[in-house]
DNA sequence: CCCCCCCC
């Protein structure tokens, strides 16, 4: 079959029109739905001498793309077409061929291959001195192809000067092949056509950055099929142009972002990759008929009771009912030395345990904590404070008043059982959960230098506990959940909490020890917070107080003199701490237990093994 | 292009 040489000049510089040339498609791209305006393909269209990629399939004939018809290296002839001029008059005017009908006379895979030696047309006019020079006149042009490798990658050079000559030039490159759908869990750095069908799964609020590169604001959504989940950001523009669309539980078909590797520290969902909207990345509503096998979001909710199992600084789902919540309050970051909003929410769910959650920045603003409502929170962060407490981290996904049955069954315990029952807070174990109490370190290795510095070390060490301070030990702590500040004696039953800013005769005592314990290779000091305390203590802070209170002190002395000299199991953190302009390991004993001899063997057995190997 | 989540 031949092509209508020389057929493509006339059109294009309007010289003649001729009737019915035959042309040869030699690449398509989609060009996105905008505005309302349906979506189209562009194609590169050749006559054998030269090509063009200034050409449209009208919106009648672009289901013979969908339909396979159209295909790279078919043989069509145009049945009606007009090549319409775009742009000023001042030299840097486009012309445009639009196809309205054409025939196929030969499938692309009958063709296989690019007939002839098309060169890319070239308008005759002045061009930026930023437009490639395409074809083997750009000799000095180091990536060019050459003629004879274009065509052993026939729609390469084709492509290349679409992509430039495309306004959006972050775009991919012109494909030779259509978009195809794809599981998310497939998506790859450098795909070309991809497209997925997925469902918003969460969505963050919309918040902003102020650095020293800039400022401006962004908002991520996490995007799931049957395959896979994947975190997708937009900033500035994208945030105006695709928050509100992008709602929570909706499903939509999206291509055209770019996918970069994801970084681990920010992001804990197990794609490898994160998208990141464009200008031109497409974002367009799921017909009813995709959108039936995507699942929608799933929670691995913890019971509050059982957060005491869960190891600080792990990643767990939680649901809870806020029963009271701190104002938003501010803390200076140590790192960045800049003011950073939280907010601290007692939650509560139906173990009739409470347990804080700190939100922070646009999270903790929002006045989002009135009347008891419900909070699912994937991924949010275990830490140990007051035996557990969670804090919401940057893949925290936040769900208010959640549409699950998790959450209406909280709301009936709520309302019909809550008041009598006796919310129960943390208390650390009296038997620490751990197995980590096998991985025993002797306190020598906090000399290293290195121990603590990037992260909290946490191990397990048998020590003796040389002696606890007693000075200072209980203190009466502001009674709010929320708070728990040491309160300052005014004199006369009137206490302030400097942190609260209120002045109260309420009070909770709370305890914090000053523990110096050893081995036969170092002695520290440790603190020991209010929990663990009373373990070590082996009394209860009400015990304590009553002690404390009543005139025997005495029998109160004896509770810390009675601890020198014992043989414990201690489960430490060890964390580099600044204090002015020095650093220094700061220790925190979160967990005691007696010695277990026969376990304590065990250990030294394994570590001598450890050696032989 | 964010990437910050402190402190007690």
């Amino acid at each position: 079959m031949n092509l209508t040489k020389g057929s493509l000049i006339d059109i294009i510089q309007g010289t003649k029109k001729p009737e019915k040339p035959i042309l040869q498609i030699i690449g398509y791209k989609l060009i996105p739905a905008a505005n309302g305006s349906a979506s189209r393909y562009r194609v590169v269209v050749s006559d054998g001498q030269i090509s063009t990629s200034s050409a449209m399939l009208a919106t009648q004939i672009c289901d013979k793309v969908e339909n396979n018809e159209i295909t790279d290296n078919c043989i069509v002839q145009l049945n009606n077409y007009v090549c319409n001029t775009l742009g000023s008059s001042q030299g840097n005017e486009k012309k445009v061929l639009v196809i309205f009908s054409l025939d196929i006379i030969q499938t692309g895979e009958t063709v296989g291959c690019i007939l002839g030696d098309p060169e890319p047309y070239k308008l005759p006019m002045k061009r930026h001195s930023t437009d490639p020079q395409p074809g083997p006149s750009g000799a000095s042009d180091d990536n060019k192809p050459s003629p004879k490798k274009m065509r052993s990658e026939p729609n390469f050079m084709e492509n290349r000067n679409i992509a430039k000559s495309s306004a959006s030039s972050s775009s991919p490159l012109i494909k030779s092949s259509p978009a195809k759908v794809m599981n998310i869990d497939a998506l790859l750095p450098f795909l070309n056509r991809w497209q997925i069908v997925a469902r918003v799964l969460s969505k963050t609020s919309i918040k902003t950055w102020s650095n020293s590169k800039g400022e401006g604001k962004f908002f991520s959504c996490v995007l799931g099929d049957k395959s896979g989940e994947i975190k997708a950001t937009g900033f500035r523009s994208e945030v105006d142009r695709l928050f509100d669309i992008l709602e929570q539980d909706k499903c939509f078909y999206i291509s055209r972002c770019q996918i970069k590797t994801s970084d681990k520290r920010y992001n804990n969902l197990s794609h490898d990759y994160e998208l990141v909207f464009l200008s031109d990345s497409i974002v367009e509503p799921c017909n009813n008929e995709d959108i039936k096998d995507l699942p929608s979001v799933s929670f691995n909710f913890v019971k509050l009771s059982k957060l005491i199992t869960k190891e600080p600084d792990s990643i767990i789902d939680v649901i809870g009912i806020v029963k009271e919540a701190s104002d938003i309050s501010s803390v200076v970051s140590r790192k960045t030395s800049r003011q950073i909003h939280k907010r601290t929410v007692v939650i509560v769910d139906d173990t009739g345990t409470c347990s804080t959650v700190t939100f922070w920045r646009e999270d903790a603003e929002k006045d989002d904590f009135k009347d008891n409502p419900i909070f699912a929170i994937k991924y949010v962060k275990v830490s140990d404070f007051g035996g557990r407490s969670l804090s919401c981290i940057s893949s925290s996904q936040i769900f208010k008043n959640p549409d699950i049955a998790e959450a209406h069954d909280l709301r009936g315990w709520y309302i019909n059982c809550s008041e009598q029952t006796q919310l129960k807070e943390y208390r650390a174990e009296k038997d620490f959960q751990t197995n980590e109490s096998l991985n025993l370190k002797p306190l020598k290795f906090l000399k290293s230098g290195n121990v603590g510095r990037d992260k909290a070390e946490y191990f397990n060490s048998i020590v003796f506990i040389l002696q606890v301070k007693i000075d200072n030990s209980i203190y009466k702590a502001c009674p709010k959940e929320s708070c728990i500040k040491k309160l300052i004696d005014q004199g006369g039953d009137k206490y302030k909490c400097e942190k609260c800013q209120q002045t109260t005769n309420q009070y909770k005592y709370r305890l914090m020890l000053q523990m110096n314990i050893a081995d036969d290779t170092h002695q520290i000091w440790v603190t020991v917070f209010h929990d663990t305390a009373e373990v070590i203590l082996g009394k209860t802070v009400s015990e304590l107080a009553y002690l404390y209170e009543t005139v025997d002190k005495v029998a109160y002395a004896d509770v810390f003199s009675d601890l020198s000299f014992q043989h414990k199991n201690l489960r430490l953190r060890s964390k580099m701490e600044h204090y002015h302009d020095e650093v220094r390991l700061k220790t925190v004993c979160i967990g005691a237990k007696p010695v277990d001899y026969k376990e304590q063997n065990w250990c030294l057995i394994n570590n001598i093994e450890q050696l032989l190997e």
